[in-house]
DNA sequence: TTGCGTGCAAAGGTTTTGCATGGCA
DNA sequence: TGCCATGCAAAACCTTTGCACGCAA
């Protein structure tokens, strides 16, 4: 019944540690998987998938689907502070997600909630356009337009 | 180039009329897959994903995902509405898919546009959260709070 | 020593791809 | 007739489950 108490093992200090480092951003488990690897501290995907659903029921972090993403994100739920939400781009063009840290996504949610009694998920929310880098090159090249 | 053109089949048409019969309500692969089989028009899954593909690039559904679920969703989006204009808002808990008129969403577009390059694409753009309604009876109901 | 933690392999589900055939225009 | 459409099978992914072994307390 007490599923908080848990063991003290390498491979939940490694994913828990990655996960605070990464704290202002969502990672997945693939992400997680690569880090580790990466820098020699080999945990098994189930080992991960296995954490990161106990961490989830202990509220220590969020899990969430992003449009047009296949895999689950996870983020550090910090419940300290609560400035550390932020929004995402996604460019329809190149396909690049922006994380965008920013105030005033807060007024709008607030208007948003106000108004229109409709409680805003930012972490499911994305804003789809064209990221400013492909505006340029769109402009440059600009030989259609249907 | 011109990927709007498309042959009329029975497919096809299988698809769209299920689409618009359910446009108050989001559908999955499997449900117009079943739905069709009920009734003697048996498509096949692979059809039906590369229709929704195509129906998605012309603008003529949109496609959500719900946290909690496996598969993804689609609804019929009605272009008479000037879509463009305004914010949709997908209830995450009833499905309900709200449009909503709102003066706000101009200075929130050209803030985005302005501090960060980006333009934002607003007949893609959804934003998921809890409507009215669903706030109040989850209110009613409270028993757990973790 | 006890019992949770770990990780490989396999299973389960959704979506995509390859390829030969079918059918619209 | 020329392409696009179709659908089966297989592949590609993501996630979960089973099971034997490892290891923290």
């Amino acid at each position: 019944m007490n599923r908080n108490s848990s063991y003290k093992t390498r491979q939940r200090s490694a994913i828990l540690d990655f996960l605070i480092e990464n704290k202002d951003n969502h990672v997945t488990v693939n992400s997680i998987s690569d880090y580790l690897e990466q820098v020699g501290t080999h945990v098994g995907i189930t080992t991960i998938y296995r954490h990161l659903d106990k961490l989830l029921e202990q509220g220590l972090v969020r899990k969430y689907t992003i449009d047009g993403t296949t895999s689950a994100c996870y983020q550090y739920a910090n419940t300290d502070e609560k400035c550390h939400q932020h929004f995402h781009l996604k460019c329809e063009r190149c396909g690049k997600l922006i994380h965008l840290n920013c105030s005033h996504i807060n007024e709008i949610c607030e208007h948003i909630y106000d108004d229109h009694g409709f409680t805003v998920n930012l972490y499911r929310t994305v804003f789809y356009g064209i990221c400013s880098e492909c505006s340029e090159s769109l402009m440059n090249t600009e030989e259609k337009q249907e």
